[in-house]
This record gives C-alpha cells, sequence and structure tokens, in this order.
DNA sequence: GATGAATGAGAATTCATTCAT
DNA sequence: TATGAATGAATTCTCATTCAT
C-alpha cells in the first residue's frame, strides 16, 4: 500500500477521531484495531507506532475530548463581562442560543455512547467541569442569584445526575421523555441554587422545537 | 475430581454470587469462566449447564440483585400503615434504624464495583426502583408533606444523581467527601420535593456517628 | 474438525514428541505454534491447555529427555553386577555393544539440534549426569582401576568438551573428523581419570565399521 | 534531533559495542533494533544504512571479537622468541603475568553472556583458536616439552570444555568451584599434552591471590 | 447432572525492515 | 549520511463455547 506520511499530529488526532467514532457506533469492545487502522487505510503497525495499546486510545479519546470541553468552559467562567446567570446558562442547559463552540459542549456531552467510554467521560466530566462550575457558582453567589452553601458539592450532585440520566445511551428516552426530564432537572437545579423560578427556563424559548437528541 | 452434587437452586446461585463477587473486585471482561469455576471447584460444562453464556450470568447477577432491593422497596410502599415520609426515609437514606431487610438497600446500591456491573446495576435501579418512589412521592403529594409536579422524572434525576455520584467505586472521596455530598444531597432532595426543611435530615439525628461506608 | 480425545498424559507428550521434531529440523524460533498444532492436527488452544507458552514447551523437551537419559544412566550406575569400567565404558562411549536402552543415551546425547534446544540441554546433561559419572569414578578409584582426585570436577570437564565438541550440530565436522576426534578424546578420558590405556579404546572395536552420525 | 555525523567506523563500532552490551545483557533475541538505536540515540535509518539486519550486527559481533583474540593469539604464536611452554601458558591460561593486550583474550573469553552470541563465538573460538594452539602444540612437540599426537584433536577438546565450562555465564559456579575447576583443567591439559606435571600450575604461582573472575 | 479435554475464531501486539524526506 | 514515520507479515496467546464421556 502506497505510503502517505503525515506529521504525527495528524496522524495522532486521525486515530483518535476515527477510533471514537468507531467506539461510539459500535462500542469499545467490538472494535478491533485491525478494523480502526482497515478504516484508515494505514498499516497496524502505525496504530502501535503512535498508541501502545487499544486501552491507550480510549484514554486518549477521553482526554482529549475533555480537553475541549474544559477549555470551553474556562473560557466561559474566565469572562469576566458575562454574569454568572449567563455563564450558567451557557454551560448546563444545551441551549443553542451561542456560537458554534458553545453548541460543541452540548454535543459532546449527550451523544450516543458506549459503556467503557460512558463511564470514563461521565466520571472525567463531573470531576473536570464541576471546580469550574462551582465558581461561576460563587460569582453568582456575590451577584445575589444564587444562594448555594457548598457549591461544589451541590454542582457535582447536579452534573452527576444530568450526565447519567440524560446521557442518551444508557437510558432509552423517546423525545417526549427527554423534553420531560429537562423540565424537571431545569426546576431542581433552580432549586438546589436557590436561583429565581423560571432562571433556567430556556427550555421553553429556546428548545421547544424538536430538540435533536443524537 | 469428586463430585458434589447440589440442587440446581444452590448451584445456580453459587455461580451467581462467585460470578458476582469476582466481577466486583476484578471487571467483567478481566475475569474468565475459567477462573469462575476455579473459584467453585466445578467444571467448565457446570458452568454451562445452568448459563448459556458470560454474559447470561451477569444479567443474573444484575437481576438477582434488582429483585431483592425492589422487592423491599414495593413492601415498604405498599405498606398502608406508613406515611410517605416514613416511607422515604426508610428507602432513600442509607438508614439504619430498620430491619436488616432495610439496610440491605444501602448496602447493595453502594458497593464498590466496577463498570460493567455498575452501569448495568445503576441503570436498572433507576428504572425499577423510580416507578415505586414515584408512587411514595404520589402519597406525600395527597399528604401535603410534598409538592412535586412531576414525581417519577424527579425521582430519577435524584436517583441518577445519588447512584453515580455516591456510587463510592467510582469516584474516590474521603469519608468527609461523602459526607458533604450526603448533606447537599439531602438538601437537593428537599428541594425538588418541595418537603419541608429538614425533613431528611438523618444526617444529624441517625447517621452522625461514624459512617461506616463498607 | 472432529474432536479426538485422549487422555492429557498422551496428548502432553504427543505434544512435546511433535514439537521436538520440528524444533530439532528447523530451530525453535523458526517453528511456530501454529506449525507444530497443524502438524498434530488439533486446535491452537489445546496447545495452550497443556502448556502455557512456546517456551514451556522447550523445557518440557529438555526436561522430558534428560529424565530419560539420567534415569537410565542411574540405572547402570546402581547396578551392583558391573563393576565401573564396565558401566563406563557403557555410558561414555557411543558403543553400541549393549542393549537398547544403552543405545538410547548416545542417540540422545548425540542430535543434530538447534541452538536453544542445545545449549539448554547441553548444560541440562552436564550438570545432571556429572554426579552420576562422578559416583562411577569412585567406585572405579576403589576396585583400583581409576585414581582421580577430583571425580564431579574431572567428569564435567570432560562431558563439557565431549558435550560441546562431538554434538555435531555445532560443529560441521565430517565422518573422518569425528572419528579423529573420538580417539582423542577416549585418550584423553584415560588420562585425566589415569585409566590403564586402551581402557575406553572402544572405537577400533566396536565402531569402527560405519559410525552413524544422525 | 539534533543530527551528530560520526565517521562511518566510528558509527559501525559505536553500533557493535551498544548492541553487544545489549545482547550479552539480555540475550539476542530480546533486544530489538529499536532499543539498539534508542541507546544509541540514532534514527532506525541509521541502524539499517551501516547494516543491512539485526542478524548481521550479531556475526559482526563476534567478528570483530575473535578478531581481536585471534589476532593477538597469532601474534604469540608466531613470536620466534619464545618457547612453546611460554606461549601455551600465554594463551590457555587466565594469566595476568602479560601485558593487557593478553589478558584481553581471558576477559573476552569469560563474559557473563547469553545464548545466541555464547554459542556463536564459542564455535567460532574453538574453530579460530585451535589452529593456532595446534602450532604451538607442533612446536612444544619438537622442544620435546609436549608429546602431543593429534595436535588439532587434542586442542578442539580441551578448548571446547574449557569454553563450555568455565564460560561463567552458563554454569553458575562459586568462585570455590571455578577454582576447583580450573585445577582440574589444567591437570586435564597437561596430561593430555604429555606435558610435565606442573607445567601449566599457574593456579599457585600466579593466580592464587584473589581469584578475579570477571 | 457433571466433567474437562478440545475447539478455533479472533485478538492484540511485535518488530525487522523500508522509504519518503 | 541521517531521520523517523510507516509498513505488514507473522506470532503469540485468549477465552467463550462445545461435546464426548
Amino acid at each position: 500500500m502506497s505510503r502517505i506520511v503525515k506529521t504525527p499530529e495528524e496522524r495522532k488526532l486521525e486515530i483518535i477521531q476515527t477510533a471514537e467514532k468507531l467506539f461510539r457506533e459500535n462500542g469499545y469492545s467490538k472494535i478491533s484495531v485491525e478494523s480502526i487502522i482497515k478504516e484508515m487505510g494505514v498499516a497496524k503497525g502505525t496504530f502501535y507506532y503512535y498508541f501502545k495499546s487499544k486501552e491507550d486510545v480510549l484514554e486518549a479519546i477521553v482526554d482529549y475530548e475533555l480537553d475541549q470541553v474544559v477549555k470551553m468552559a474556562e473560557q466561559v467562567a474566565n469572562d469576566t463581562s458575562m454574569d454568572a446567570l449567563t455563564k450558567m446558562q451557557l454551560l448546563l442547559s444545551n441551549s443553542h442560543i451561542g456560537d458554534e463552540n458553545t453548541k460543541e459542549i452540548a454535543v459532546h456531552l449527550h451523544l450516543p455512547a458506549n459503556r467503557e467510554l460512558h463511564e470514563i467521560s461521565n466520571i472525567q466530566t463531573v470531576l473536570r467541569l464541576s471546580p469550574i462550575l462551582a465558581k461561576i457558582v460563587e460569582q453568582g453567589n456575590e451577584e445575589k442569584v444564587f444562594n448555594t452553601k457548598l457549591p461544589l458539592e451541590t454542582i457535582q450532585f447536579l452534573l452527576s445526575g444530568s450526565q447519567f440520566l440524560m446521557d442518551s445511551g444508557l437510558f432509552d428516552f423517546s423525545e417526549q421523555e427527554i423534553f420531560e426530564r429537562r423540565i424537571v432537572m431545569q426546576e431542581i437545579i433552580e432549586k438546589a441554587l436557590s436561583a429565581k423560578r423560571g432562571t433556567f427556563d430556556f427550555m421553553n424559548n429556546n428548545l421547544s422545537k424538536g430538540e435533536k437528541n443524537e
């Protein structure tokens, strides 16, 4: 097969993205290294030149994804021109209000997936995202829009519920069921943060028409 | 090898329990059928006489566990002599108030575990336990101690958060961290159900002395 | 493929013998597990049911061979009806005088072979055979036919020279060359043990015609 | 990576020496080309620029070593100012009498090593050194200090025994055991060459103080 | 019911070697 | 000369499952 040379960065990313796609579509354990390299059109050795094992790519995938999500969340959190409420709305909602970047979060957090990918990324999401969101909650406390005693712990619980329940790969909810769960979630979030009722009511505004999940 | 004959029920249960133990300790995919039968001291064929595949046992394990939890939860839920508040306290807390059975719930729901077993049983827990708890919430609504619009959805979110976050196998929380998260959880539950503040404050009452989270 | 069940002993031996044959013919590293099982007509798993790795069989082969050689040597050594001279002649020579069993030694010690098999079995031969032969030398000392101060060490040197040089796989000697080396060896042995000249002169008697060096 | 240019001779020697070191420490088959170039800090291509295969280096290593040993042995053998006895003593002993060069022989012949390297170099040693030593034996015959009928064959047997047994990598002898084997060896050599008793008794003379077995 | 030898598809991984730069 | 990304055949090993006894 003709040898196509790429920069290490390109190749590594290519492997990560190909593997991710296949893992998501079929599940980690169903996908062999063979199938990954076939999809890419490279040789076995190329895979093992970049990753020392199949599991190694799995980690790389999660890291890569989370890096992006976290980077964006940090950007939002550190933006001094936004108030806490706007930040939370941006990050916690699946809102399509914002720019492309913002949309990405939602997409990433809610892709259909498989067990291995799922649990790892759920855990990482909670662990890495919660401190950032907690900081926003603290900002909100100061701005008097929230009144939350244990911001980190509260955020962790809320994120956990959201991640685990709404991650549509695990539960097989219909659109209607998803919609109802979002409403409930929104209310619980408001109550947990002691925000004013309706603060996070983007359901009715932004998402009511034809939520595409998947 | 001396042939030890047991009743089919005993054998099946023995396999379930041995497999469960090993799966929990090492993870489903790391445990081979070989290791299960070695641990039991029986032959390969015996395993396949009782279960048609390795995955079959996994299901059996989850079913077996959940059956017990659900059965107990239903008993509590259907007990006409208890009010909703008491029922919720019994089932949602890790309370040691009650009899052995009640304690079991908590134990089962919070064992250290592994990915595969975990996710399956988390999902099953949410799916099978939420209708029962929702019924109690409805009872609570009627008794005016709760005021929850979408009981099932609310309960699902709360259970998800609880299952996923508190399941100490996934996150590596210290005792202190667990304690804080329980307090937060309790407050969120109260708020989500619109219960009176302190309703579920079993932390201070029942568990204050040295929470053992097995 | 139709399943042919054998007793574990048979199968294990079958694997050992098949592997040995192939290793000898082609060299350890050239032979894959695949080729062994193909030759036997069994499945991969069968191989790994009996041996945990390819190297494991190599050890088993050497052990198996040496066991036989040692067993026979011990039989000779412990035979109280033979004098030391006869024993030494039986064991050190490639003499075909004796029974089938005796012949075996020579055959085993001088098969064409390959590196891995070779060195392992050479070392093992020296280590396991030398104490037995040393005992015979001691007997010879008492019978006044030998006069050897350090029997074990002497025997080890002689065995080493014999094993290493005469092991026709390593050096590519012609029949004539082999013959000359045997004569020299015989004389050195006599001198080393301080035996009477000609004691081990079986060259001229027994082997002169048609040396088979497989 | 900064490109360090060396003369071809330097590079080639560097590869030989690095490979030799690694082969000796870990065994030929355990060492990959990768590990050799990593140790050197050069690229894969560099290795294959100088050697056409991994096995090629193995040969080069043995050749390189033997060349040195043989060159020195020839020097000694061809030195018309020395008598045969002195020559033999210089070459067969592990004597530290002589110059650095002479010491080298012993060092090289007795390094701890691994199977592949070992056997190849043992064989080569025997094959290439024996004619040289045989010539000295012939000189000794003429000088009436030896009386050996088949010098080459005798030397080959003696070298084989010495190489194989004393090569401390294969057998795991203690210092004491090595010492005893050297005494025995020395006596056998004397007897085999029909030299006067004590001719090669350098044990007591030269090595008695603190046998170093490198 | 129980045994355990046998199966074999399939996986992961290695690594000597090549070659575009 | 030198680099290091890319190759891919070959190999070892795993393990869920079957089946003759």
